[in-house]
DNA sequence: GGACCATATATCGGGACCCGATATATGGTC
DNA sequence: GACCATATATCGGGTCCCGATATATGGTCC
């Protein structure tokens, strides 16, 4: 089930928005999540492998396949349905979050 | 100093945003954070006074003054420059977190 | 050949921080 | 008198981030 976490912290939410688009290993994980936030976000290995055992267990995550290249594993996750509900939610949660300052900001000067 | 925070809780967060109009007590932050987020934010008092105390150690609240009413201090903080370049930063980079969900659900027809 | 780095996984421990529980105190409502 | 809103403060458990560490391969550079 999990029908919502009512928070999500932001190594997570950055891990399911680098899964949004296609399946991808750890390795892969760390590298889009930079992309994508323009080099902000830097995943901590330790952060990234417990945040996926976390996420697994709460089914916004599953193990798609596993690889072995030169010897090395792959291990790619995809993003489950429940996980594309649960990182939408919490974009419009950052949202409105944003929102409570930048509205603020245009009225200040009155 | 503290230039730059890379990163700001969501706690600590709120309770800048309740500062930006008005300085205010405790308590008064906590009902102001629930007031601005529709009752999605609830800070809970351990909370709040770990947080005060972390953001008068970094520059970004200032003990503002303290009254008595009926036997009880009050006391209230106020927001520093530094805060209110802090938390519209913070501002700032929520909603580039957002826009990195809600930008890719636009194209995913694609 | 050896040093170093990117790729790739995994674990451990310290530290930061959230938050419920608890304590203390006043004034109003029922 | 019981209970709740107001108001402050502390403590301890739990969650989670993240740097350090370990292991392994292949490429580059000297």
């Amino acid at each position: 089930m999990v029908p919502s976490m009512t928070k999500m912290t932001e190594a997570t939410y950055f891990i399911l928005a680098a899964l949004l688009e296609a399946p991808l290993h750890g390795y892969g994980i760390i590298k889009r999540a930079g992309d994508q936030s323009a080099g902000r976000v830097k995943l901590a290995v330790g952060t990234l492998y417990g945040a996926l055992d976390r996420l697994t267990e709460a089914g916004l995550v599953v193990l798609d396949r596993e690889e072995v290249v030169d010897g090395r594993p792959r291990r790619y996750y995809r993003i489950t349905e429940d996980g594309v509900v649960a990182v939408r939610q919490e974009a419009v949660r950052l949202q409105q979050a944003a929102r409570v300052v930048t509205g603020q900001i245009a009225v200040m000067g009155a």
